[in-house]
DNA sequence: GATCCTCGAGTTCT
DNA sequence: CTCGAGGATC
């Protein structure tokens, strides 16, 4: 169909003005025009393009609304790479940043960018010409998922980027987020319609975003802040990173009116003062503070390591802390009797996420700490993971607070309870009479790095011990599907899934069937040790304590828990059975720990999220090479590989001067032992 | 006897 | 991930 000239040039002053109002109204906030009058204009395009479809352009304002869903998102290979940030958590870091940067550079007083760290999810923006043709979640820094349906919708995004001397392409990096009324708004809007509400903007943000309906994104107000620049052609990029900052924002983008030029250490500090004490007022979530070298032309040089770059760093605001109180401290008991008091809290949301119960560890850290039930108590994010109780509020001591005592009984099955003297933790006697103890000890044999049984969890565990249909793990061989679909919350499928799982976990290794057993003091470093000094069980049965003893990294302790544990009537009785319900494993060639000619003898451990490879494939790699994988970094260990969102482990390594790999690093290094082998 | 290193055990919430 | 404790080493 031929469009008449006047349409075409009526549509194309439609966009443009649109575009400019959609402008002033999403990313200044200084609408230019009234709404009715916006949606006139819009109508007006809208109706243009229904008469006319190849008037709708994909930088029409029309394709804001959303589009007709996707049953998939494609996989979008970043042009560069989104990197990570490493973070800083206090002023020693951030004055180790600076130090870091002084040296490299040579110069006495460093400038920085002090921008916002938002609490959204990172985008990669591409255009062409000026027009958006794709945008990307981050993904794992290398590859994300193409998202640019639902970018759309979001009205900070513009569809073709204003001014004159755009580049022929850009990479426009940034974080769409929620801004916290708009995450308020939704959560009274999931609370009506009986769906789980959002716990923290990025959720909400990323959960909008990977919507394959975008008219349901369209719906969720987002927004869009740009930061950075990825690769850009036809335009050479600004000299120092304010200058970036400064030409996004011609560019049409909303950059943060928060973003400051700093100078030195101080300057850094002060800006995160600043921000720190605005924190509460702005209208969306921001979880600390990015320092950037302002200087572009300094960043190349200074590097990178393991996908971080150095020329930058977030300091983050310390764990969120919470006040609740603690209405009660109850007791559980693990697999070897161990009674760990845990803190029952007032539901309280802290860092994003509704937290009700607390690890005490034991009686001496309650009384170190000083903590009554009934106590208003504050309530921290350790490691960003697990509750911790950080102390009393000691002025606001309720009457009726009253002191905690470890029960002198097992809460679950009346044995006697003792601590030793030398102990911290205090144990029920009832050994596997308890019925506590025994669906730990079930539970154990099944978990993944033993048995690994899928689906016998904990609620299946404990029905089958109430009942009395299991006992010993050797019984689990004698379930049947038909008895199981009979259990709560179990219907035939999982029933059969779970008789199949626990039939094929009878091909199994020596390794993991000693560490299932669940001796006391023997994990599973020290069960594959034992599995390989001794070649097979019976062997290992016999061993007399003293010889236990002088096998390598096993001393009079480990060795008496497991001469105890053989020496047990009723523990070699359900060897025996498990052995006639047919489980079995390979044969290990005794003495095997000491082969391997070929190993390198070098140390790994492993800290973060690899993009790629699990933990458990990097470490059976590692192993596979000849090389030993520890869990904690010390001065003897070789590498250290980071990968996303590296622990305390990375920081420790950089303090030691460790070598630290990425993944990609790794994978060369795993090959090259391979060769020549 | 002191110190360093490694391993085991326990833990939260989605 | 963190803590506590067992084992090795000097």
């Amino acid at each position: 169909m031929i469009v008449p000239p006047a349409f075409v040039a009526r549509a194309q002053a439609l966009r443009e003005e649109i575009a400019y109002h959609n402008y002033r109204y999403y990313v200044l906030d200084d609408p230019a025009v009234p709404d009715s009058e916006y949606d006139r204009l819009f109508r007006e395009l809208q109706d243009l393009e229904a008469r006319f479809p190849s008037l709708a352009t994909p930088d029409s304002p029309t394709q804001r609304i959303g589009a007709l869903p996707l049953t998939q998102f494609a996989a979008v290979t970043h042009l560069t790479p989104m990197l990570s940030l490493n973070n800083a958590f206090d002023e020693d870091e951030v004055q180790a940043f600076d130090r870091r940067i002084r040296e490299a550079t040579g110069l006495a007083s460093v400038a920085y960018a002090g921008e916002l760290k938002f609490d959204g999810l990172a985008i990669n923006l591409t255009y062409r010409d000026g027009i958006l043709v794709q945008g990307a979640t981050r993904g794992d820094g290398f590859t994300g998922e193409d998202v640019t349906q639902n970018l759309r919708t979001v009205h900070a995004i513009p569809l073709r980027l204003a001014g004159e001397d755009c580049p022929r392409l850009i990479e426009v990096r940034g974080e769409v987020i929620m801004p916290k009324a708009e995450l308020e708004r939704l959560n009274r809007a999931q609370t009506a319609r009986g769906e789980r509400e959002f716990a923290n903007p990025r959720n909400a943000a990323a959960g909008s975003l990977r919507q394959l309906d975008s008219r349901i994104t369209a719906a969720r107000r987002l927004t869009f802040f740009a930061y950075g620049v990825g690769r850009i052609e036809g335009r050479a990029l600004p000299a120092r990173q304010t200058d970036i900052l400064d030409y996004l924002e011609t560019l049409r983008f909303q950059v943060s009116e928060e973003r400051r030029l700093v100078h030195g250490v101080e300057g850094l500090l002060g800006y995160f003062q600043a921000i720190g004490s605005k924190r509460a007022s702005l209208p969306y979530e921001i979880d600390g503070v990015v320092y950037k070298v302002n200087e572009v032309k300094y960043h190349e040089a200074l590097g990178y390591v393991a996908r971080a770059p150095r020329f930058a760093i977030a300091h983050k605001f310390p764990a969120e802390e919470a006040v609740t109180q603690l209405v009660d401290i109850a007791v559980q008991v693990g697999r070897t009797g161990a009674l760990t008091p845990v803190a029952r809290l007032k539901p309280v949301l802290v860092g994003g996420v509704t937290v009700t119960n607390a690890t005490l560890h034991n009686e001496d850290e309650i009384r170190r700490k000083d903590i009554l039930i009934n106590d208003f108590v504050v309530v921290r994010r350790a490691g960003d993971v697990i509750p911790e109780v950080v102390g009393v509020v000691a002025d606001r001591r309720p009457r009726d607070a009253r002191a905690f005592a470890m029960p002198t009984l097992c809460p679950v099955c009346g044995s006697r309870v003792v601590r030793l003297s030398d102990e911290a933790v205090a144990r029920c006697t009832g050994g596997l009479y308890c019925p506590a103890q025994r669906k730990q000890a079930i539970l154990h044999f099944a978990s993944r790095r033993a048995m690994d049984i899928d689906g016998l969890g904990e609620r299946l565990v404990d029905q089958l011990v109430d009942r009395g249909l299991v006992k010993t793990p050797a019984e689990l061989y004698q379930l049947d599907a038909q008895s199981l679909a009979r259990l709560e919350r179990m219907a035939q499928k999982s029933a059969s899934n779970v008789v199949q799982a626990i039939q094929s976990s009878k091909a199994t290794t020596l390794g993991r069937f000693i560490y299932a057993l669940g001796i006391r003091n023997v994990g599973e470093a020290t069960a594959k040790a034992l599995a390989l000094h001794f070649g097979d069980l019976d062997a290992l049965i016999k061993a007399s304590e003293a010889s236990l003893a002088e096998i390598p990294d096993i001393g009079p302790v480990v060795a008496q828990s497991i001469a105890q544990f053989f020496a047990e009537m009723h523990n070699r009785e359900v060897i025996a059975a498990l052995r006639r319900a047919g489980v079995h494993w390979e044969p290990v060639a005794a003495g095997a720990a000491h082969g391997r000619a070929s190993a390198s003898g070098k140390t790994f451990v492993l800290t973060g999220t690899l993009p790629h490879l699990t933990r458990e494939e990097a470490k059976a790699r590692i192993e596979a090479a000849g090389a030993r994988v520890s869990g904690s970094v010390s001065a003897r260990t070789d590498f250290v590989v980071a990968g996303i969102e590296p622990g305390s482990k990375y920081d420790k390594a950089r303090e030691l001067g460790v070598t630290i790999l990425d993944e990609r690093q790794l994978l060369e290094w795993l090959e090259g032992i391979e060769r020549s082998d």
